[in-house]
RNA sequence: GCCGUUGUAGCUCAGGGGUAGAGCACUCCCUUGGUAAGGGAGAGGUCGCGGGUUCAAUUCCCGCCAACGGCUCCA
């Protein structure tokens, strides 16, 4: 006599057990139609699932987010059944959902192609047409390793091995294709419509890379055709917005096959870089940081000493000169602490910060490199506070100030916050740990900040703060860091006297803000989509002629937002106006000026935005000051 | 590093066993034009690099390099 209490608070009751199928039907066959599975209980359930005791029911449709997750599962499934119809013979293995789709890994002879890829849509979608049932059931264990073992799944005899023994294993069936899962499915292939494959890849078993490589196949499902549309368009756009693409458009850097994973900045490029740099030189003054500079190639023995020549050594470029071994810097702080190692220091002179532009070089994996997002060789907007372990918690605070005024200049205002701890694999005392971790939390807290934690994250020395970035297409970027150190104080003997007269060790805070100043900019590059705030614009204004007779005063104007501190430009070229105005709108400038006679008589200047928006006549001084208005503070 | 795809003019791309094509950009000439492309002419390529097959390779095969999409990694 199963009573069921649906979610608007309704109660139905029933004489005997009946499925979720069964429940949806008694309210409306509209919704029996649109029902793809149960939420009994809040556990997602299939629609064939029978209900025998009283329950909390959701009928789960392609208008709940669970839903969605169900289409897109059930089409990883569809995905496996229609490679398995093609290709006998590949096995299946794991099949999950992700973010905006699903994908599924296979075991096959080759990998597959593009046109596989084809070939397996067209069969997708021939077995949804059919409509064929997705039945649920359940088999013992060894059953189940056994029926795997006999049809040659051995990747899912093996998948079986790892499930808890006491949990019942359950298995889909579709037509002649059965697959171990978790459920639950949509009752028929026949609910799933809306999908697309997007791409083969290569990925390990087990996400192992000492294991094989499967051929993982990855795709994309929706409920309705218009929102896979709208997902497939945001693809577009972000591919438009590409800082590589950009960047070749706007000629600000180019990279080539001579130095991969480094960077060649443009003119124009190099100026949005020095825009920054020199903002946060002034920022990082402002807040107490003192420039230096080191060395970006060191002896192998500084190497050694910091534990870098043993963990990094192949991601290292190293060089040798009269029988020495060298690296080239892959990072700043070893230098830093040599800086902090020469004369004697005072607790006096705690807390200590040393900033530095820092070039450093990594040999990343050749497949790793990705545009400017991961390169080669990268420059850090990198400091390295000295401080006490007392001193710790107001330092990252003072950190986290600086860091919210720099990403409010830079627009960025939904900013994540994750604090990593303490990894099985460590050093240091648990009490120094308690503290460590418990500062950092602290310093949160006193700004308000919210943050989540990420347990076991941290490094083997110490716990580490990461903030992340949002940008307008919703990635999130990890930028700044914050992260405790007091090893490497300790390998390189760094040490200061204290109040006591004696030797103590000074705890290190690393920290960035921006992170690698060459990906942040190609962070900015796509946030903006080659857009620059005026303040970044590489060029900020174009003046342009009409015609010959302005050409004095054109360049009478340009020199005078020249000295008023703006970077400008005069096109004086043999062009007709709309001519000037597309190629400087492609360009993306903040600000257009044209000058024809009526301008050059009354002394002014027609102004356009970058929206393309008539702003008027302005005289230079008007114009000075609105630009000036829209710079930051800094 | 692993799997797949790609590499042709400055850029975007087409082509294909018989010494290469378009649009834009570039140079010159005409045009002095008021808010997103005025007209004409010209120049421009060792078809990523190295081998092999062939009478002949940019095209087919092998190796390498790089880029791209993933996987692994990211002190």
């Amino acid at each position: 006599m199963p009573v069921i209490t649906l979610p608007d608070g309704s109660v139905r009751q029933f004489d005997a057990p009946l499925r979720v199928a069964d429940v949806a039907a008694s309210i409306g066959a509209g919704l029996a139609r649109a029902a793809l599975a149960g939420k009994v209980d809040g556990k997602l359930v299939d629609t064939s699932y029978l209900i025998d005791r009283d329950v909390q029911l959701a009928i789960i449709t392609d208008k709940d987010a669970d839903g969605l997750e169900v289409i897109r599962h059930s089409t990883a499934h569809l995905l496996a059944y229609a490679v398995k119809q093609l290709f006998p013979t590949a096995q299946v293995t794991i099949g999950p959902v992700i973010d905006n789709g699903f994908y599924y890994d296979f075991s096959y002879e080759r990998p597959f192609t593009p046109d596989d890829l084809a070939l397996i849509e067209k069969k997708m979608a021939e077995l949804a047409k059919a409509d064929i049932p997705v039945e649920r059931y359940e088999l013992e264990r060894d059953e189940a390793v056994a029926y795997f073992k006999g049809i040659g799944e051995h990747y899912k005899a093996e998948i079986i091995a790892s499930i808890p023994s006491n949990e019942p294993l359950s298995l889909y069936r579709e037509g002649d294709f059965t697959d171990l899962c978790r459920g639950p499915h949509v009752p028929s292939t026949g609910k799933l419509k809306v999908f697309k494959l997007m791409k083969v890849a290569g990925a390990y078993w087990r996400g192992d890379s000492n294991n094989e490589m499967l051929t993982r196949v990855y795709g994309t499902a929706w409920a309705k055709k218009e929102d896979m549309e709208q997902y497939l368009h945001m693809l577009e756009e972000a591919e438009k917005r590409d800082h590589r693409k950009i960047g070749k458009q706007l000629d600000l850097f180019h990279m080539q096959e001579e130095a991969p994973g480094m960077v060649f900045w443009h003119p124009k490029g190099w100026n949005v870089w020095q825009t920054i740099e020199q903002y946060m030189r002034r920022q990082l003054n402002n807040h107490g940081y003192q420039e230096i500079r080191t060395p970006t190639v060191m002896d192998r023995s500084l190497w050694e000493k910091s534990g870098h020549w043993d963990n990094y050594h192949d991601n290292m470029f190293t060089t040798q000169s009269e029988k020495r071994d060298y690296a080239v810097k892959p990072m700043n702080c070893p230098g830093h602490i040599q800086v902090f190692n020469q004369g004697l220091r005072s607790y006096r002179d705690l807390p200590l910060r040393y900033a530095e532009f820092g070039s450093c070089h990594r040999n990343e994996p050749s497949g790793s490199l990705h545009g400017m997002m991961r390169v080669r060789g990268f420059t850090q907007d990198d400091a390295h506070i000295f401080c006490t372990e007392d001193q710790v918690q107001d330092e990252a605070a003072k950190f986290i100030d600086l860091l919210q005024a720099v990403y409010q200049d830079f627009g960025f205002t939904d900013i994540q916050v994750k604090l990593s701890t303490r990894p099985e694999k460590r050093v240091g005392t648990e009490e120094s740990w308690d503290k460590a971790e418990g500062s950092l939390a602290a310093a949160l807290e006193s700004k308000g900040l919210a943050f989540e934690y990420q347990p076991g994250e941290g490094a083997f020395y110490g716990p580490k703060i990461e903030f992340s970035l949002k940008d307008c297409l919703g990635r999130v970027w990890q930028c700044g860091t914050l992260q405790i150190d007091p090893n490497l104080p300790e390998r390189l003997g760094a040490e200061y006297i204290g109040e006591d007269n004696s030797k103590h060790r000074p705890i290190m805070l690393h920290r960035a803000v921006l992170g690698s100043m060459e990906r942040f900019i190609g962070i900015l590059i796509e946030h903006h989509a080659g857009a620059f705030p005026l303040w970044l614009a590489p060029v900020q204004l174009v003046i342009a002629n009409i015609s010959e007779g302005q050409r004095e005063y054109v360049e009478t104007v340009a020199a005078k937002l020249t000295a008023a501190g703006f970077r400008v430009h005069a096109d004086l070229r043999n062009e007709k106006i709309t001519y000037k105005i597309r190629e400087h709108s492609l360009q993306k400038l903040p600000y257009q000026l044209i000058v024809g006679d009526k301008e050059r008589d009354a002394g002014l200047v027609a102004v356009r935005s970058r929206s393309g928006e008539d702003l008027g006549q302005l005289s230079v001084d008007a114009l000075i000051e609105r630009l000036r208005a829209e710079l930051p503070k800094v």
